[in-house]
DNA sequence: TTGACAGGCATAGCGTAACTAGGTATAGAT
DNA sequence: ATCTATACCTAGTTACGCTATGCCTGTCAA
């Protein structure tokens, strides 16, 4: 892993991932290219990471996958999400956002 | 755990707990009492965490140990930062921003 | 006075989840 | 022809918080 970029936290895959589908679907590969740049290359999603946690929102119900050819002319396989993906992204998010904002909170308490 | 509650998210227990010790040296039971408190409720350290999270604090060098006796009357180990341990929290804090900075990028994009 | 309860410390074993390391395969470029 | 980037997949490892459990001691009510 080059050294500068950083795994995602723990519990945060499936969540970045699913946000990424939003978009449209996507191939897996491009997946974790979308969400490189997106984080202006400070995370960075390993294979082995990427393809068991595709398989378990597949598992899910969270997104359909389907078969097709990518752009640079290649067998790939499309994610996109379906309505309960997207129910289970938004209560994701907003969990995150709640500890997120209680950790915030004791890092830089008001009144220190 | 009450269902209101949630556990820390992986990766950041050691640095919330330097955070706290920032303020004075505090006993173990009175860290995972003042998370509580300072996150409003929201994060809870169940004792099966928070022991082990001091053992290793105590072997990194991050805090020195010393048993005395409590407010309540008890005999307690006091922890407490070492010059080590702040410059460890400082890097903690950092990377912690700087993920969670990536983490909103994609969460929030500036265009979606 | 004794028994429950809260405060307090500790560890063994478990579960979850991401990573390392390895494998397979193909399109396009040199 | 072979190398590189693209693309998918899995087995095994590791990190780390949690569950469950055990032990001890003040305090307070019955």
């Amino acid at each position: 892993m080059p050294e500068d970029s950083l795994g995602v936290p723990p519990g945060t895959l499936i969540m970045l991932i699913l946000r990424v589908l939003q978009h449209g679907p996507l191939h897996g590969y491009a997946i974790a290219q979308r969400i490189h740049a997106l984080s202006a290359a400070v995370l960075q999603i390993e294979e082995g990471s990427l393809y068991p946690a595709l398989q378990k929102i597949l598992l899910k119900g969270w997104a359909e996958g389907e078969w097709g050819v990518s752009e640079t002319n290649r067998k790939v396989r499309f994610y996109q999400l379906t309505p309960a993906g997207r129910k289970h992204l938004a209560t994701e998010v907003a969990d995150y956002d709640r500890v997120t904002q209680a950790i915030q909170s004791i890092l830089r308490p008001a009144r220190s």
